[in-house]
DNA sequence: ACAATGTATTTTGTATACATGATGAAAGTA
DNA sequence: TACTTTCATCATGTATACAAAATACATTGT
């Protein structure tokens, strides 16, 4: 989050990776299609330069694919990816719960606690929004916590990789109380820093969002 | 592996990227050294365009910094970084040796005790270069035997971060011989489609290999 | 009528020119 | 002399123009 008052030092193909980001996201740009060049970049207001410079930008991070001489796609991911991918954010979270466990402070380890029981106020008044936005925000704090950097770096890249599809997911009738009774587990084992029983945790509760997610790809 | 025959039909900033990965891991471009656009563009004999593109990927992979209107640099990896990065492998192949034990065909690991074979034979006669690379070939096609895209995309992303370093530290006398008794643990592992063990050898190994490298940072 | 080939149009890829912002040097003042 | 301020220069960021490639369409021959 930056500041409102903050100067806008952003370069501009900086800024518009952000902007297609959350079209891909939002599903204003449907996996699969085309990126039209010419409708988007009149769209957005700027120029190719830029433009293409954020589409090699998204091409690295996974979102998008450039074909040579053929245009840009959203990237569409495939059951076996989503897959794949859920399997190593799984063991990536693991490492993170173990991790944490051992290296964050009693101060930051409280301030994940407190984000926990606003998730649940979310949770007994079915507000599923901002439950989604916090539980994204909860993820990612807690790879935070396990002080590694990289660990951090992949965990964001797989979880914006797969924002889209967990979006969705997240809207039809699902098993909601389960996700709730594993966060549970997993904000238990962080208070008594029991690094293996967060790590299985966490493990435990992305395999079951396979089960959640793997329907509506 | 492409064949011979296929016309090298890859875009400009496409070959650009592969040649500055190149410059980066062969030294010429220094970690913190500023990346002279013009010089290097005349160098390569490419407009900007291009070039500028191939930077935004090589960013986006985490081997160049672009500060906005300060130009870009060459990643300086820290001590922290460089071992955030060995902690994320060591569990990326602990991960793969695994699963490549469940979902790799006989054909499959005979191949990759093959290679084994090859690189004891250049153990033997201290070639080191060939080595080097063998090894490199090696921890790759593990992690494709995980039969996991996403699991092989980042151990390949870390791997090739890493690359500058660990050619480095290769260099310098060091435990051969120690590295050599891992992969030969290793390998014996994955004949025996021991997933615990395999998956122990390389955490293991990579775990190691953090004492290796760690003086050359 | 259908297929194949050639042509036109659209779209992507690259180069260059222009604009904007950063860095450093010189001159002026305290 | 030291510090500040302004101006010049250079590097980076963006826009546009040009070139090449791909796709769609039409025309011609069988």
């Amino acid at each position: 989050m930056k500041s409102a008052i903050a100067i806008t030092n952003r370069s501009l193909h900086d800024q518009v990776a952000s902007r297609i980001r959350d079209l891909i996201i939002e599903g204003t740009l449907e996996p699969g299609s085309r990126i039209d060049e010419a409708h988007l970049i009149e769209e957005l207001g700027v120029s190719r330069t830029p433009f293409r410079e954020a589409l090699r930008t998204l091409a690295a991070e996974g979102l998008v694919i450039v074909r040579p001489s053929k245009g840009s796609i959203v990237r569409k991911l495939t059951r076996d990816e989503v897959f794949s991918m859920l399997e190593v954010l799984g063991n990536l979270e693991k490492l993170a719960g173990e991790l944490a466990c051992e290296r964050a402070s009693d101060e930051e380890i409280q301030a994940l606690v407190d984000l926990h029981k606003h998730m649940m106020g979310c949770y007994r008044t079915r507000d599923r929004m901002p439950y989604y936005k916090m539980n994204q925000e909860f993820h990612s704090r807690l790879a935070g916590l396990s002080k590694n950097e990289t660990l951090q770096e992949m965990q964001a890249n797989i979880q914006a990789r797969l924002k889209r599809i967990r979006y969705i997911g997240n809207q039809k009738p699902d098993s909601w109380a389960g996700a709730v009774a594993d966060h549970e587990e997993m904000v238990h084992a962080l208070k008594n820093r029991d690094g293996l029983a967060l790590g299985e945790a966490m493990a435990n509760h992305l395999k079951k969002t396979w089960d959640r997610v793997k329907d509506s790809i």
